[in-house]
DNA sequence: CGGACAAGCTGA
DNA sequence: CAGCTTGTCCGG
């Protein structure tokens, strides 16, 4: 008898718990019951979210507690082979139940995110007393009064609009933890330090699972972090929650904004998102409160739109007003110019018998690699620059790439700098923005490409695209460029009167007519079977045809063919679409879904 | 998922 | 009929 036959709070020496186990290992999304012996135990009896491993048919496999059943499925029970540090809180192992309900996905992966990146054997015993919640400060800044009375709310701010006061304030007034969510790991960091700097005990996720696990103050965080284990949630704040980095795009297409605000719905926390371009989506889900339009037209730069229509055709890209702007940047006041293709030349064209010059071998459009070689982007094929129809080896570019416009702008002789953020003329894809350049000008070389992307989200990301822009020039102060051929485009007036405003009333009854979100739920799901697995919810599929379920049990549903093995199935809303969804059986490997897909 | 095992195919 | 592939089922 060793002295850890001692008994400990809650079992006594001898006893065994059941406790139910969620596999870590492979596409196994079943439970099995396991007897828990004692002496594995940390002292304490297994609480739910514990990580254990657990002998699985021949094999020994990681796995989570995921409840503590009173009477277990069999008799005849195997022993947790070891304990292995903790896991997700109980809220959040549940959370992770709905997430697989409302993204179609594999449990396992929820709890992956949930989990701590090393094992962490204890929480540190750094517990502070917990705040009260106390009332909002007078100095709180525009809208945060409205939001914080409403306890869900996004705050509608111009671009640029400083976080820190709203996070002051938030700090000032939430019981509880406060998880601030940043698209960015470098906002991240830099926002930790910019709060720590004010004496907050702040837990930088992931590294700091152990510190939020014990009751930080603070955490923060990018998307993963929106599992971070918070025992005592009091407020989740979710900075730009119209970006679309809060969407993973590997599937399970999960989403930070729903998936903090359902886990605020059952911990009874606060919900406040910042964004200067709220989405509809989000906006159909909780309400906007609005910052004065004083503040709004500070936030906006001043946006110029130069109209491509009535430009000479032969300057191609380079328009004679951004020709004069890029000769006017210096060190002082700098230029940078978005433009979003990436390499020299991306669609080329035979001067002779105009055909495209495409990809033998697969059919993509073939891009210029920079000497005498054609190369296919999609197949790695290189071959010399001839037309495939006609023989000539003269190939006249029809759209330029990156590389190619840095090589115009540097032909009016001023210093250009491709990619970096140092040279009086920066040209970049839209990633320069995301590096948070300092510019004084920002010109989106080709905007039609934001605009008319097939997307039914493309109107939106633009503006948030234009939004990132006169943050980048620091609003008012600096100066937005536009080239277009779609000068009254929505997206412009908006940003031109710095009201998103503008846009969501011109998008709101294209989607409604469409049925699109938020109007309807959507999910794609492509793959070989998918139709096959798709077939219980409806007979026709391809003509768009409804299919009500068998039993009804889920409403309707309709089903329509978009491309090659591409399915679309939507709903009226996401309990109706999602129900059919786990209505369906077993997916066979190899059929994606997404839920919510950008793009349709 | 990954292993176990059964059923089906092949070649001598 | 051994040896191999392919398919289906099971795991507590």
């Amino acid at each position: 008898m060793s002295a850890k036959d001692t008994a400990i709070a809650g079992i006594s020496a001898g006893e065994t718990e059941v406790v139910r186990v969620l596999p870590a290992a492979g596409a196994l999304d079943r439970e099995f019951d396991y007897l828990m012996p004692y002496r594995l135990l940390p002292g304490r009896p297994a609480s739910v979210g514990d990580r254990v491993r657990i002998p699985l048919g021949p094999r020994r496999v990681g796995g989570w507690v995921i409840a503590k059943p009173a009477t277990p499925a069999t008799e005849d029970l195997k022993e947790v082979l070891g304990w292995r540090g903790l896991g997700p809180s109980a809220d959040l192992v549940e959370l992770s139940a709905w997430a697989s309900w409302r993204w179609a996905g594999p449990r396992r992966l929820f709890l992956q995110a949930a989990s701590p990146p090393r094992i962490v054997s204890a929480a540190e015993s750094a517990r502070e007393g917990l705040a009260e919640e106390a009332p909002l400060p007078s100095w709180a800044p525009e809208g945060l009064a409205e939001a914080w009375e409403a306890r869900f709310g996004i705050i509608r701010v111009a671009p640029g609009t400083g976080r820190l006061p709203y996070l002051k304030a938030v700090l000032a007034a939430s019981a509880g933890q406060i998880l601030v969510l940043v698209p960015t790991e470098a906002g991240a960091s830099a926002l930790a330090a910019g709060l720590r700097g004010e004496g907050v005990s702040v837990a930088l996720l992931p590294d700091g699972w152990a510190m939020a696990r014990a009751g930080a103050r603070v955490i923060v965080g990018t998307r993963s972090a929106a599992w971070a284990p918070a025992g005592q949630l009091g407020t989740v704040v979710v900075l730009d929650c119209h970006d679309r980095s809060w969407k993973e795009t590997r599937s399970p297409t999960w989403e930070v904004p729903a998936l903090t605000l359902e886990r605020c719905r059952r911990a009874g926390a606060r919900w406040i998102g910042l964004s200067c371009c709220p989405t509809l989506a989000l906006s159909s889900l909780v309400g906007v409160f609005t910052t004065s339009r004083g503040s709004e037209r500070r936030g906006w730069a001043p946006l110029e739109v130069v109209d491509m229509t009535e430009e000479d055709p032969r300057n191609g890209i380079v328009s004679t007003r951004l020709a004069a702007i890029a000769r006017q940047a210096s060190a002082a006041s700098p230029l940078a110019v978005v433009y979003n293709l990436k390499g020299r030349a991306r669609l080329l064209g035979c001067s002779k018998c105009k055909a495209l010059a495409r990809c033998e071998a697969c059919g993509a459009a073939l891009v210029g690699s920079g000497g005498d070689s054609l190369s296919c982007l999609r197949c790695g094929l290189v071959r010399p620059v001839v037309c495939g129809s006609c023989g000539s080896t003269k190939l006249a570019t029809l759209r330029s790439g990156v590389t190619r416009l840095a090589e115009q702008l540097a032909l009016l002789g001023v210093e250009v700098s491709e990619g970096e953020t140092a040279a009086p003329v920066m040209v970049g894809t839209e990633a320069l923005l995301h590096r948070r350049v300092r510019a004084s000008v920002v010109v989106m070389a080709d905007f039609d490409q934001e605009l008319l992307r097939a997307h039914f989200g493309a109107a939106e990301s633009a503006l948030a695209l234009l939004g990132r822009a006169s943050r980048a020039v620091g609003g008012r102060a600096g100066r937005v460029v536009v080239q277009t051929r779609l000068a009254s485009h929505p997206v412009l007036q908006a940003a031109m009167k710095a009201d998103p405003e503008i846009l969501a009333r011109s998008e709101e009854p294209l989607r409604r007519q469409l049925a699109l979100p938020p109007f309807a739920a959507l999910a794609m799901v492509s793959g070989e079977h998918a139709e096959e697995w798709l077939s219980p919810l409806g007979e026709d599929v391809g003509g768009g045809r409804s299919g009500p379920g068998r039993d009804g049990s889920h409403g309707a549903v309709e089903l329509s063919q978009i491309g090659e093995g591409r399915l679309v199935l939507r709903a009226g809303d996401t309990q109706v679409l999602c129900d059919a969804l786990a209505s369906l059986g077993r997916r066979p490997s190899g059929v994606r879904v997404e839920v919510d897909p950008q793009a349709v």
